[in-house]
DNA sequence: TGAGGTTGTTGGAACGTTTCAATCGGTTGT
DNA sequence: ACAACCGATTGAAACGTTCCAACAACCTCA
């Protein structure tokens, strides 16, 4: 910058201000700032800015997995928002593992981000609370909180693990199996609660509902659990299973399918995000649509409201209310007529 | 660091001592100031170091599209490269949008990263050359380039295209469609040249491979690029198509047999890159793949390279090979015995 | 005893910006 | 003719680190 001042003929001040307050300065002091800094390829530097200002203009986004695309739909919300208030994000991967959370929280707060939006691995908060304390704001995301330290952007995943349980009951099945875990994901938990709840609802012991634990919510694991579903005995084996994620979901299906089975007749599957893999499925699959862009978009104008309001933000909570998308996964009747007639052959069979 | 420093009873250089080289300092000292930052939850300030240092420890990584698996699996492998050498990753997603591209850029290079990871959108250097000129390492990732300026890490797309277009061919093929597009990106047409090639090698008019050119390569693409292949009169129909990448032959697989068709019967498919989801389509895709992480490993190590050893570095050019993976999707004749004998029902039909 | 080492600590300059009070011509109003 | 004001520019003080030459205290050996 002190190249730039030096052939312009002007002082240090002005250049800075030539870049932050054109308005300030007069045209053609301004036009001469500008063709020094063209012909000297001069490029800002953002870490004397920061360290000036006190604040970055990043935002860190901590995801549970990049690979799952309902975190990337969270992303694309976020870094829309972000993008249309002059900030950015940085998208950085737990893979569930808490250390790893910890460290990048570490990074994100030595960069003095202007917040974090996180959907955290565990329930033990007490880094984030410390984050808050200290200044940075939090935001969780897909996790509702009651917590007076930040707001949170969160879909009932209770009533979409009821709403999911209910349809299957609706098309007549009563063995209905539960795939999902670790339980110590707050989603996981809440969205097999729901299930139960139906269950209940509906007359049925919630107890019955079989468990299939997953150490993850990955393709990989949803096969390990389709192969153990087709493993029951079969006058015992469930007749429907709702997966806590379309990825689990896909890897049941494929499973399933691989080893013979039809679905949705000898199995039915309903899976949760709706991420577009799912409809692609060459047996569409159910699931419970979440407004995922609308999420990360929302939490992100929370936290720009917090870090700009400083003292007057009142934390809020924001609760999205999920979908049933039925497709043929999960539908053993004739497929209930909806506003836009569905084109394929309907299933007739039924047990 | 002033406050940790006043109430350890040293110098701020000190302080900078135990959190840099602690071996240089007494032991006793060393606990005096961990504890002093401990009591006062002190948290480094980045912009500071950086702005001392000159260069940050981030590495920006540029997409075509975050949504792509392919991407978030290389960006796996540069992520964990680049944990191994104490830097973070920082990814940012182009959507195949030039104007984006720039901004990211402008931004990476603001902050002074060690380098940048990226494939580009277009053909267009030049914003790349300036980078590279004012001393920002860059690597060219998915794609080879003959220039001075940088490494760069790429799959042989050509030999890809043929393989996947010889499998075709000796299925039986002779009416072969290639979805992708647009054609001004590298792979997509490198990928089609690899399939003209294979077409003149068996003989066949390669000017005869139909084009089912595409906006991007996303799953929407492809069910588009399938309702047109279904709309082309039957004598006339490919038999078979290569889609220049998973995304879009998903997309071409799900809107085929919602319409009735079947997969491979009525039309083959090989896709490419060979992602999870590949397998797990329910007609398990035929791909080609390539090796994800490794490109990402493999540019994040180059790029560090190039950072470090600054006057000393030698620009490299490395190339995978890509390998077939046949599954249903193609598989017109009984299944090939594979070293692990598949479980599935071999298909007995034949055209 | 004093020269030379070793070990641990210090003070201050530098990194590249932003910000703000101060200054400087030049008008304007009275 | 003078005060008051205006717009444009300047100069210098931060921001929070790292780095390095210098120093102090102590030890060792001839």
């Amino acid at each position: 910058m002190k190249d730039v001042a030096r052939r312009a003929g002007v002082s240090l001040g002005t250049v800075s201000n030539v870049l932050n307050r054109p308005d300030l300065v007069a045209p053609d002091t301004r036009q001469r700032v500008l063709d020094a800094i063209d012909a000297l390829g001069f490029v800002r530097n953002e870490s004397a800015r920061q360290l000036r200002a006190g604040r970055s203009r990043t935002i860190g986004l901590v995801v549970l997995d990049v690979s799952n695309p309902f975190f990337t739909d969270v992303a694309h919300g976020a870094e829309s928002a972000a993008a249309e208030n002059g900030s950015v994000v940085m998208l950085c991967n737990s893979g569930q593992r808490p250390e790893w959370e910890g460290r990048y929280l570490d990074l994100l707060e030595e960069q003095r981000v202007q917040g974090v939006l996180i959907t955290p691995v565990g329930t033990d908060y007490s880094r984030l609370e410390l984050l808050a304390a200290r200044g940075t704001p939090v935001v969780l995301v897909d996790r509702g909180s009651d917590s007076a330290n930040w707001c949170s952007v969160a879909v009932d995943d209770i009533l979409g693990g009821r709403l999911a349980a209910s349809h299957l009951i609706e098309q007549g099945h009563r063995r209905i199996a539960f795939a999902g875990g670790p339980l110590s994901l707050r989603q996981v938990a809440e969205r097999r609660l729901g299930a139960t709840e139906a269950l209940a609802a509906a007359g049925l012991d919630p107890a019955a509902l079989r468990d299939i634990e997953t150490p993850a919510l990955t393709l990989g694991d949803g096969r390990a659990a389709g192969d153990r579903i087709l493993d029951i005995a079969e006058a015992d084996r469930p007749t429907a299973v709702f997966c806590a994620n379309d990825l689990l979901a896909l890897g049941v299906l494929q499973a399933v399918t691989g080893r013979g089975a039809r679905v949705p007749r000898d199995l039915a599957i309903i899976g949760y995000d709706d991420i577009d893999f799912a409809a692609a499925a060459t047996v569409p699959l159910s699931s419970v649509r979440q407004p995922r862009e609308s999420i990360g978009r929302t939490a992100t104008e929370l936290l720009l409201d917090e870090a700009r309001a400083a003292a007057g933000h009142q934390h809020r909570r924001v609760i999205f209310k999920p979908e049933l998308a039925i497709r043929a996964s999960s539908l053993l009747r004739r497929r209930p007529r909806s506003s836009a007639a569905p084109r394929g052959r309907a299933q007739a069979a039924n047990d």
